[in-house]
DNA sequence: TTGCACGCTGGAGTGGGCTCCAGGTCAACC
DNA sequence: GGTTGACCTGGAGCCCACTCCAGCGTGCAA
């Protein structure tokens, strides 16, 4: 924003993106990252579009996407405007993914809830001396 | 309910539960399964309690628990009914974990649902003629 | 001028969670 | 008696996404 281009070390980039030094090496290795422009030394020096490209990666990697299809879209970014509309049904996809896999969390979410409640009412049940035998078909309906 | 017992094969549960045989092997072998019955011939005949603990770790494996923390989970639940209360504790920890990664989900497909609409502008501004190089930076601001 | 921090490379190793395979047993049917 | 199909075992292999390592190079501060 101030500075015309920033420009950050690997060690400053891990810090700020929570990526290790050897995961951004990796990343840039498979072709998830462009190659990194470097400095006299030979040692990377990252720019802002690179932390930007980081969060969407974090975001990516974060609802599931694979590394594979993540270089799909890198290659897509990197081929220009023509493929925008080819970026935007992967993220659609994506999205729809992302949407299933909460639902199928909330629903499993909900079983484990079921069952926490089920453990309560044994364990309610255990002062009562007629229900010795109770807990013994505990396991015997877990979720769904 | 009806039967007394009922017994599957191998190949049932597999397709009752969506497990592989070589997972439902695997699963056994590390003591996420207790050991199944067999019949003359050597072969695994699984009942209605191994279907339903099944349910439950497929339950657990889908919201993300780890096989080493699922085990736990079962020697518990053979250790009988001592072990509740640690069930419970153990439960509502995943069941917070869940919780978490649910609403990690939701704020990251936000970010992913901000950036198609972002492409969605990019691409209602092609038609503009004096927008050529607007979507030069349609990667310098990714999530967050 | 030495010592340390930081980074480099190529390549090997790791951990989790399965998945595959060769070679074998058994039961049922033709 | 032969074939098929379901299943068995121990052990190796696989895929993914990193992670670690040895050995080396630079630049700065004491």
């Amino acid at each position: 924003m101030l500075d015309p281009v920033s420009v950050y070390t690997p060690g400053q980039v891990a810090e700020e993106t929570g990526f290790s030094l050897d995961t951004l090496r990796y990343y840039e290795r498979i072709g998830l990252l462009e190659p990194i422009e470097r400095n006299a030394a030979g040692q990377r020096r990252f720019n802002d579009s690179h932390l930007s490209w980081l969060g969407m990666v974090r975001c990516l990697r974060g609802t599931g996407m694979s590394i594979a299809e993540m270089i799909r879209f890198a290659q897509l970014v990197r081929s220009g405007d023509g493929t925008i509309e080819e970026r935007i049904a992967l993220l659609e996809s994506h999205d729809r993914e992302v949407e299933q896999k909460i639902a199928e969390l909330r629903e499993q979410q909900d079983a484990i809830k079921w069952k926490i409640r089920y453990y309560r009412d044994v364990q309610a049940l255990a002062g009562d001396p007629a229900s010795c035998q109770a807990a013994e078909t505990v396991e015997s309906d877990a979720s769904r």
